[in-house]
DNA sequence: AAAAATACCCAAGCTTCTTATGTATATAAT
DNA sequence: ATTATATACATAAGAAGCTTGGGTATTTTT
C-alpha cells in the first residue's frame, strides 16, 4: 500500500458506503476494493484505514465481528444504525463538496453535464 | 469566515486555477470569489489562506505585488512560469481523484455521465 | 528457501486545516 | 457620535488526518 496524496477527509466516508453495500467488510478486503475499483490508482494505506475503521467503532457506527479462517484471524466490520444513517448525511456532504469544487474549478461546469 | 469541512488539500489548486483566470488577485479577494462561486458553500478561512498563499509564494509558484488603496494596502498574487506549469498538474491531479472518488462511491457513476 | 500475499496493529512525524487573536482603516448602522 | 461590519493583512496553538516505517503471524507463490 503506497503513495497517493489526496483523499484528506473522503476515507470515512468510503468505508461506509461500502458497508452500505457490502453488509459486512474486513480491512483488507476494503483496501482492495477500493484499488479494484479505481484500478490501482487509489491505495488505502493500512496506517491511515485502521485508526479510521477504530475510529467509526468507538463513535458507534460501525461493529466487529472476529472470525477464524485458515488458523488467520479476520475482523469483520459492519454498518450499526446510526451508522446506516450517517452514510447518507456523509455521502450528501461529500457530493454537495465536489459540486462546489466544480463551480470553483470550472467555470463550465454545472449539474447534470458530463 | 467560518464552519466548512473538508477541502484538505485541494486549497492550493483553488489559488492556482482562480490565479490562472485571473492574472492576479490579493487574499481577501479570492475568499469572496470562492463564496460568490459556491453560493455561500464554502468559506476560506483566513487562517487556512494566508499560511498556503506564504507556502506557494515561498515555493516559486506565486509572486506579490504590493499595492496601496485608500490608505489600505493590498497585497497581489499571481502565478510566475512555474505556478503556470503547476496548475495544469495539480488540476489534472485533483480531476482524476475526482474521477475515482465517483467509481467508489456512485456504481452507476461513468465519465461523461451527468 | 525466499518472496509475496494475506491479515492485523501501533507510533512518530508532517501537512493542512480550525479557532482564536492581533493590527488597522473605511463604511454602514444605531 | 459611537458601535458594528466590511475590508485587508498576519500569526500561533491545537486538532485531524494522513504517510512512513515499523512489528507480528500465517499462507501461497516463485
Amino acid at each position: 500500500m503506497s503513495n497517493n496524496n489526496l483523499i484528506k477527509g473522503s476515507l470515512q466516508t468510503i468505508i461506509l458506503k461500502l458497508l452500505e453495500e457490502n453488509e459486512k467488510m474486513y480491512g483488507y478486503e476494503i483496501t482492495q476494493r477500493v484499488k479494484e475499483l479505481t484500478e490501482g490508482e487509489i491505495k488505502i494505506t493500512e496506517g491511515a484505514l485502521y485508526p479510521a475503521l477504530h475510529k467509526l467503532e468507538a463513535e458507534g457506527l460501525l461493529t466487529t465481528e472476529i472470525q477464524q479462517v485458515d488458523n488467520r484471524v479476520r475482523k469483520y466490520y459492519s454498518l450499526t444504525k446510526n451508522g446506516q444513517k450517517e452514510v447518507s448525511a456523509k455521502m450528501s456532504e461529500l457530493q454537495s463538496f465536489v459540486g462546489n469544487l466544480q463551480r470553483i474549478l470550472d467555470p463550465e461546469w454545472r449539474p447534470g453535464l458530463a
